[in-house]
DNA sequence: CTCCTGTCCTGCCGGC
DNA sequence: TGCCGGCAGGACAGGA
């Protein structure tokens, strides 16, 4: 679910009620996620967030040199709470913050493919979940020339490669369709096919469409839902992700006889496109 | 090396 | 209504 948009915009809600606090309590009620909860949890307890950062798909809680990791994985939120007195445990309810002020956080995730690390910051760059990531989308290191050097040696199809967080970070199955849609180009494309023209656009359209999400407070598809518990809005604004069986907005806008958008299955995962627009 | 498949887990939806 | 198969936003190990 939480591709960057969503993550990006979860950190956001997180930032008012864990940014400058401290953390008063941390409790662990289920930690056999698909990769456990360190023990070391309770070590933050007392300590002050200096500040959440965002990394590829990663929220980033700072406690000094000691960070606290947290990927929501398929299926997983954080919500805050303005009075964690008040709050009731949920089902699928992992990890609750509570902070001093009485506000805090809850980790919810039935799928628990999510996950927490607690990880040095000397350390970070090292690790093994950080050391090969790519370059973040919206920075000035990604653009149409990066996108095209790094795609010249893939033989895999351009949404694929799209997916690999190696390459790029943050993309993940709906924005990837989004992307390609928006910059015209077949997923089924080798990415070593993508012409430096077509990069440029490809890179393009993926700053734009990652932007207009997280203006838009990430999608809502199925319970996606902000820090703050309310949904986003982004789903409504997919073009071919999950229409299957829809007429294509662009040829349609066009006045020719629309296309109608396909739905096929790549390195195991759906794709959307138009068969018409998307060369 | 590169690339694809399967797997982890629960919930939900559609078909029968 | 109830059951069951298929599918879901991510990441990574392992095999070809």
């Amino acid at each position: 679910m939480p591709e960057l948009p969503e993550v990006e915009t979860v950190m956001r809600g997180l930032m008012p009620v864990l940014s400058g606090k401290i953390l008063q309590d941390i409790h662990v009620h289920r930690a056999d996620l698909r990769v456990p909860f360190p023990a070391t949890l309770a070590d933050l307890k007392g300590r002050k967030i200096d500040k959440l950062t965002r990394r590829a798909k990663y929220m980033l809680l700072h406690f000094g040199e000691d960070i606290l990791v947290i990927h929501l994985g398929m299926s997983g939120r954080m919500v805050v709470h303005r009075d964690m007195k008040g709050h009731a445990l949920q089902k699928h309810d992992h990890m609750v913050m509570v902070m001093k002020d009485g506000t805090g956080a809850v980790f919810n995730d039935p799928r628990r493919f999510g996950m927490a690390l607690l990880i040095k910051e000397s350390e970070l760059a090292a690790h093994k979940s950080f050391k090969n990531l790519g370059p973040e989308p919206l920075s000035r290191d990604f653009d149409g020339a990066f996108l095209h050097a790094v795609l010249r040696s893939k033989n895999t199809p351009i949404k694929s490669a799209l997916l690999d967080q190696h390459l790029v970070v943050g993309i993940g199955n709906i924005y990837a369709c989004e992307a390609l849609f928006e910059a015209g180009i077949d997923p089924r494309k080798k990415a070593k096919d993508v012409t430096s023209k077509k990069s440029a656009e490809l890179a393009k359209a993926i700053k734009d469409v990652l932007n207009r999400a997280i203006k838009a407070g990430g999608s809502s598809l199925k319970d996606y839902r902000q820090a703050d518990g309310n949904l986003g809005y982004f789903q409504h604004s997919f073009k071919v992700y999950g229409r299957a069986g829809v007429a294509c907005p662009r040829c349609k806008k066009d006045g020719k006889k629309a296309s109608i958008i396909q739905k096929i299955t790549q390195a195991g995962r759906s794709t959307f496109f138009c068969p018409s627009c998307q060369k």
